[in-house]
DNA sequence: TTTGGTTATGCATATTTTGCATAACGGTTA
DNA sequence: TAACCGTTATGCAAAATATGCATAACCAAA
């Protein structure tokens, strides 16, 4: 069957630039970046996974396994999580757990304003491309 | 079947940072980055797609899929490519595919050496948290 | 000892990624 | 003009990941 492609050349639109910084491991293994850095906001502000999860939109069963995952690369926990009790259990952030928010709050402080201005200069070149 | 979970206290590891860029549509769907950047500096090098793949350690396949998706998005072509003759085929950038490449060539010129800077200076931080 | 809300986790299904195998091309050459 | 050869083109099966449902486990309070 002949089929010839689709045309590659009836929707310009205009593109713009977007960026992501995270922590690995030594070995380059990536460990967490943005998405987790507000989850562990949601569980401090929280106070519970399950809550922290659906204020982000995550699933529980996924978020968890990921968490579990992050404290094993990290090789120290991020928070402390408890059954039971009158609100049915709690997370809270470890100290350590803080210190990495703190820290990614410091970062994105740090370099975010400078890199979106060499972004908005950028993109206007990027843009006379495409015309 | 009781099962502990495996120490997470045990294996303190120096961690780093690390950042990526890319370029999207308005719509916010990724569109290219740093691999393909490379890919079409191979391809501009060899004059060949199945040879720019093989100095990258791609695969074929996946690569001429992942081009075809780009320009799809990008509405318009980044190369040229053409079958038979002395050498089989050939693979060269466009105008436009030139331009993609030296628009990345600057912007990261243009910002990597500030991002690095403050990466370095902030990756202290980062390890006083693990000790 | 029952209740209730949270954390913990197995497992089936869906989605994405990989990679093998093979077709299609077409300028060159005899 | 017909076979050749190295490249581009693409279907498809298999493997690896991701998603999400269902349900167990837990325990302070009532």
């Amino acid at each position: 069957m002949r089929q010839h492609s689709p045309d590659v050349m009836s929707k310009p639109e205009r593109l713009k630039l977007n960026y992501k910084f995270w922590i690995e491991t030594q070995s380059g293994l990536s460990v967490l970046g943005e998405g987790k850095w507000k989850l562990l906001k949601a569980i401090r502000d929280t106070g519970s996974l399950k809550a922290a999860v659906e204020k982000m939109g995550y699933t529980y069963r996924q978020t968890w396994q990921n968490l579990k995952d992050i404290e094993e690369k990290l090789s120290f926990k991020l928070i402390e999580k408890s059954r039971g009790g009158e609100k049915g259990g709690e997370t809270v952030l470890t100290s350590k757990g803080e210190h990495i928010v703190a820290f990614f709050d410091k970062l994105y402080a740090d370099v975010e304003p400078r890199l979106n201005e060499s972004f908005d200069r950028m993109v206007e070149d990027l843009n006379k491309i495409v015309d």
